[in-house]
DNA sequence: CGCGATAAGTTGTCTGGACAACCGGATGAC
DNA sequence: GTCATCCGGTTGTCCAGACAACTTATCGCG
């Protein structure tokens, strides 16, 4: 390793960085490729070993990509930080499920365009709908007045909602047991809404006061939206809070 | 390696896989040891290399965490699934601020305990603060009426935000560039809301309707919250979306 | 008994080599 | 002109070995 002094770095780092450095500015450009790992030997006198890990230490940052037998291609000219935000699980999307009872209202098959909520795909499909409320622990009033809508042939895990086991869990949940899928991607669009009619006395709230309206769509293989729930909150007794992270850090 | 039939699979999968299970099952228990990489070597007649990337494997899902002279310890005998959603900047957190304009209505100096929402902190602490609306392109309505505090030292800001440059730009961005801070995060609270008095005349809806409210703190280095935005959106004219993906995969 | 030095055990970095597997381009056959 | 095959170039996997750097245990001395 050619070095005029001492480097308490490691090789790979040194090498890393400097590849990264030629990336910023515009030797390799972004959807280019970089020299091959063999070039790379040359260049910096170091063995292949020592090339592919500072290869990999740039592809964990997204600033570089490899693929077998082509050589490896510029991604990004930068790292790119991210704020994140993560969950263990869905339910913690739901910010309130622990600690909580579900009452079922009424279950019900209903055509996609008859909803009062816009149902994805083919307008007239159908769709099994549970529509319940849910109480905090100890509390006289609801937290939420829930409609759930689930593809047909997931609706039979309705039965197990209303009992002491299924209680606390999302239906998502069940489906993905008893059906073996897995939750790809939740989408989820809050807005502000005005209780009426039905609605606002389910909740035991005055009719035009407001609320929080919480539509989620959950995507299982395939893009295929299995399941929608509709959920509308009393102002005063819930809110949304969440926390996004600065991640990433740079080489 | 001594196979009884071919196995596609890379060797290093195998024994990551293979040591995976023995965690499942509590052969090595959390919060316990792996053998050595020498013993692991030995157990299943391959090369450090090989043992190396299997549990390098295994400690980029957060199974294992290796340390450097004592061992691999087992940090976990699941793989933490996580649903994550992230975004580029800050500015993706608002949804809205592109194609918008801001309009300041009012800048002054308060005293935490006299803002109409909780700001962090000593309750005799002074922030800046800047009222104002922002519209999108073409709308003749506002989509949000907002207050944005600053703590004093950051207030200087304040003389671009009402300018053509600083339009388009959150205040937290403006903080960034001119002091040199880095927001590692940010917490969001979103409650529905009466919009009454004052604000609804600004908003040009009804006193009595309903909108979004979305509270967010921005917190710099040490846990710092050096600002606090509180926007009012009316109902109709905003909603807030968002996606959860889930990320990781087995080995 | 306490402290410092040394030794043993363990992971981290690095070299060199070899073969497998993939990819794209060139060439040949129909 | 099209499709199949071959070849060269490239990355992916794997082996073996060596030394550096870290951590803990042991030993020796005051």
């Amino acid at each position: 390793m050619p070095l005029g002094f001492p480097d308490k770095r490691p090789r790979y780092q040194i090498v890393a960085e400097a590849l990264f450095d030629d990336i910023r500015r515009g030797t390799f450009p972004v959807g280019g490729h970089l020299p091959t790992e063999a070039q790379i030997c040359e260049r910096f006198a170091v063995s292949r070993h020592t090339v592919r890990e500072a290869l990999r230490s740039l592809a964990n940052v997204g600033v570089v990509s490899s693929q077998h037998g082509i050589g490896t291609q510029v991604t990004s000219d930068h790292i790119q930080e991210r704020y994140v935000q993560s969950f263990a699980s869905i339910s913690d999307l739901w910010q309130y499920v622990k600690d909580t009872r579900r009452e079922c209202l009424a279950l019900s098959d209903v055509v996609a365009s008859d909803a009062r909520i816009a149902l994805p795909g083919d307008p007239g499909a159908p769709w099994r709908m549970l529509e319940g409320l849910r109480y905090m622990s100890g509390k006289p009033e609801p937290v939420a007045w829930t409609q759930v809508f689930l593809l047909p042939r997931y609706g039979d895990v309705f039965d197990e909602a209303g009992n002491d086991a299924g209680n606390e869990v999302l239906i998502y949940a069940l489906v993905e047991r008893r059906h073996h899928i897995v939750t790809r991607r939740v989408r989820q669009t809050i807005t502000a809404t005005m209780i009426e009619g039905a609605t606002a006395a389910l909740l035991k709230v005055e009719p035009g006061s407001c609320g929080l309206s919480v539509l989620r769509e959950y995507v299982g293989e395939g893009d295929e939206v299995y399941e929608v729930t509709w959920s509308v909150h009393p102002a005063e007794r819930y809110s949304y809070s969440m926390e996004v992270v600065l991640a990433q850090a740079p080489p």
